[in-house]
DNA sequence: ATCATAATTCGTCATATGGCGAACTATAGA
DNA sequence: TCTATAGTTCGCCATATGACGAATTATGAT
């Protein structure tokens, strides 16, 4: 049941959710999400080790970054589940969409680039920019 | 998204997953959830209605009594995959397998004597020693 | 009509949770 | 070794939520 209730509050939270939907893609680093969710990096943290507690997805560190990719089919079956339930439940919605979309531009930007854009602290308006 | 996350933090709760459970048995009437979880109509009320609100489960009312059951196939297919993973996620349960044996002797008492008794608040003791 | 009662709604309290910034940790590069 | 920086942890605040009892509503029984 704590397993189960994991995974559940986990789910229920929408920038959690959005940021599973957004590995679906490919594997993200924590500053690739940040700049998604426009959240400040401690808080996506801490909705990254919630998914992790959960076992929604796994993480890697490569050097100074933290990668995450959503888990795979070693992880158990609640919880593969749960990702298909979610996929499937949540593929045609609209914010869903806009962020697969947004998530494709930011991903055309270095990743040192968007670093230090957020060290400026002007993340959101320069990848703006950035865009068109 | 906000009909998902209705459903997800519904789910979220360890005492709205037990009366889900208890509901693929049969149809139960609100004084055997309260009797089943010891939790006092107040409380059990308001699960009962974040359930509806996600449409986990329907309700109907006959007379002084409101039954509640789980969503059928008429519901939404967000929902039905939704039990579905809940139900055999769980099946296994300790918890949840307790429940079902535990239910099993609710039902065996009279309603009306089943409320009444709540009424005198000597609920769960009483329907211990009936149980033997 | 009046009373009893199953269930809900409301008000309150304690706890949990999402958000942020500051401090800290770990790692790459000078 | 010293500095810069990606990410985490910690402490704080505002809000959300689960629990209860009291008040209310709806319905059956006298």
């Amino acid at each position: 049941m704590f397993e189960f209730l994991n995974i559940t509050k986990a789910l229920a939270e929408e920038n959690r959710v959005r940021i599973l939907l957004a590995l679906e893609h490919c594997e993200l680093c924590v500053c690739q999400i940040i700049e998604l969710l426009e959240l400040a990096p401690s808080t996506v943290s801490k909705h990254m080790s919630v998914l992790k507690q959960a076992r929604l997805v796994e993480g890697r560190k490569d050097g100074r970054w933290m990668y995450y990719r959503l888990a795979d089919e070693s992880a158990p079956v609640v919880v593969t589940e749960a990702l298909n339930w979610v996929k499937t439940s949540l593929a045609e919605n609209r914010r869903i969409l806009e962020d697969a979309k947004r998530l494709k531009e930011i991903l055309k930007i270095d990743r040192e680039v968007l670093c230090s854009q957020q060290a400026r602290s002007s993340v959101y308006e320069t990848a703006q920019t950035t865009r068109m």
